[in-house]
DNA sequence: TTAAATGCAAACTATTTGCACGTAA
DNA sequence: TTACGTGCAAATAGTTTGCATTTAA
């Protein structure tokens, strides 16, 4: 249920790093490498403190903020004025769903034949994410319901 | 210097879209229409106050808010926890510049040859945008000289 | 005339910071 | 042992809300 990453492995990952070990950033890197939903803050909060309470609010951000700065977990920024995370640094782009407000990662080569073309000049590109949004199956369904009630 | 829309013109789509014309509401729509460079609520608040103070902060977030309801701005969110606001409201892409966080917009057809693959089955696109990262001109030509002090 | 918009201040939310204490290496 | 991390609480920033007053139509 914790993943498929031995503790081992998530703490020579960090090591590798430089990172200090801490139970808190152990904590908070496994958690977020156990999962694919792109977590906020408190989600990643609630979940390491569920069987017992071992961090802060403020120990989280810290372990967040320098797991980042590693390059070990990105942020994921899309709307609502959250933060969320994602243990998957490898490029690829999101789906979000409008209705129930769901993140999908999509693969890197969802989108085929992608090429720029000369952008204004003065621009040096380093990186691109699409984001993509829509309506995932469930919503979709709901939205029919609502129209033939 | 403000824009080359004219006051009846503006007064004319907001008035289409059933919204009540107030000074406030004109400042803020005239404002956005004249600028292209993303501004924040605080950036246009400065700028519609500059030579006679006419709006609060709080009338400038409901007039985007309305605004935005009706289609005649959207929100562009990309990082740092600020929502900026567009008039331009046609689809088209963007580009950050990771040095000074300027936001130039690209064209829809910045990216030729955009096909989808099929996504994962259960989910309907609605839209797309694209946020380019990389350096403008002047960004580049710093990081040259850091390095070569 | 009146439903709707404004302005102020207080409330709220997400995040950051300062500092005393604790701990990984 | 000690430089670094944690936890708490206070500070900050962006945004929303409640309510009395004003105003566009």
């Amino acid at each position: 249920m914790e993943g498929h990453n031995k503790t081992a492995e998530i703490s020579q990952q960090m090591k590798e790093k430089g990172l200090r070990i801490t139970p808190q950033r152990f904590a908070v890197y496994a958690n977020l490498l156990s999962r694919c939903d792109h977590p906020t803050v408190d989600d990643i909060l609630t979940e390491i403190n569920r069987e017992l309470p071992i961090a802060s609010k403020a120990s989280v951000y810290s372990a967040l903020s320098v797991l980042r700065e590693v390059g070990l977990v990105r942020e994921v920024l899309l709307d609502e004025g959250v933060t969320r995370y994602d243990a998957k640094v490898e490029p690829h782009h999101h789906f979000v769903c409008e209705g129930c407000g769901q993140i999908k990662d999509l693969a890197w080569d969802v989108f085929k034949n992608l090429q720029l073309n000369p952008l204004p000049s003065g621009f040096q590109v380093n990186a691109y994410e699409i984001t993509v949004k829509g309506c995932c199956d469930r919503c979709n369904l709901e939205r029919v319901e609502d129209q033939n009630p």
